[in-house]
DNA sequence: CTCCTTTGCTTGACAACATGAAATATCGAG
DNA sequence: CTCGATATTTCATGTTGTCAAGCAAAGGAG
C-alpha cells in the first residue's frame, strides 16, 4: 500500500522523530527543576491519579518490577511516595502519593510548556484536526 | 492565548505522549533485533550520514561528551564503528561507521515499523495535512 | 486440611547510560 | 614560548534496566 520510502512519508517521520525528541527534552528539564528524574516523575504522575500496586506500574513502565522497585524507593525516601498494605492481599504493596508529593506533581505539570508553546501556535480547528489525524494514526496502526 | 488546560489541547497532548511511547518503544525493539540498545542505534545512524567528532555526537545526543566515548567503544569493539584522526586538529577523533556498521543500520532502518504502520491508515492529502500541522507547531515553539 | 503451583514483591549481580571532576594532549593567541 | 581554551579520556558515582533467585501469600487439587 504506502510506498516504503516516499518523500511525503518520511519527511512525517522526521517531523515526529522532531516531535519525540522535544517531548523528551522538555519533560526530562520540567522534572529535573524539581531534582527528578525522568521516570520518578513519571510514575510520580501515574501514582497522583490513583493508588496502584508495583505490578501494574511496571505493565504502565513497559519494564520488570524489580526496576519499579528501585524508582519507588527513592521517591519514598524523599517522602513523595508511600507503600500501604493491600486490604485484599497481603502480597500486593500499593504505592501512593503523598500530600507532599501531589504537590510536587502539580508543580511538575505547571512547568511542562509542552502543552502551551507548540500547540499555542494552532487554532482551535487546526488542533481539532491535528488531533482526529493523531487518532486515526494511532488507532489504525494499533 | 490558549487556555492553560482545555480539554482539547489536553487530549492532543495526550495524544502526542502515547506516539511518544509508541515511537520508543519501536526503536528500542527495533535496535535490539540487532543487539543494539537505543543510544547506539541513534549513534551509528548519525554516523551513518557522515564521520564526526565525538564533541558533536554528544551535542547531537544533548549528553556529555564523556558519555559518548562509552557508546562508541562499545560499538567500536563490535566493528560498526571506527575512531579516526582528524588531519586538521590532533586532537580530535573522527567517529566514523564501518561498512559492516552501514549494513547494520541500514538493516535498522527496514525493520524500523513506524514509517509504515501507523501512516498507513492515512490518504497522502492527510499525510500532507498532518506534516503542515506538525511543521506549524514545531516552528512556532521553536 | 495439605500439597503445589502461581503470583507479587524484593534482593543481588551485572550492563548501559548519564553526569561531573580531573588528567592528558593539542591548539591558538599574545 | 607561555597561557588559556578545547577535545578526549578516565574515574567515581548514581539511575535505569535486565535476569535469576528467594520469600510470603494466595488459590486450586486432592
Amino acid at each position: 500500500m504506502t510506498p516504503r520510502t516516499d518523500a511525503l512519508s518520511r519527511e512525517v517521520v522526521d517531523l515526529i522523530a522532531t516531535v519525540v525528541a522535544r517531548y523528551h527534552e522538555e519533560y526530562e528539564e520540567a522534572a529535573a527543576k524539581h531534582s527528578l528524574t525522568g521516570a520518578q516523575a513519571k510514575v510520580l504522575a501515574l501514582l497522583t491519579l490513583e493508588p496502584m500496586p508495583m505490578r501494574r506500574i511496571a505493565q504502565k513502565l513497559k519494564c520488570e518490577p524489580s526496576n519499579v522497585t528501585g524508582i519507588v524507593d527513592r521517591l519514598e525516601s524523599r517522602g513523595l511516595v508511600e507503600r500501604r498494605p493491600d486490604p485484599d492481599d497481603r502480597r500486593v504493596k500499593l504505592a501512593a502519593a503523598t500530600s507532599e508529593g501531589r504537590v510536587t506533581a502539580a508543580r511538575l505539570r505547571e512547568s511542562l510548556g509542552f502543552a502551551r508553546e507548540p500547540l499555542g501556535g494552532l487554532s482551535a480547528e487546526e488542533r481539532t484536526v491535528l488531533r482526529d489525524l493523531l487518532k486515526r494514526m494511532l488507532g489504525g496502526g494499533a
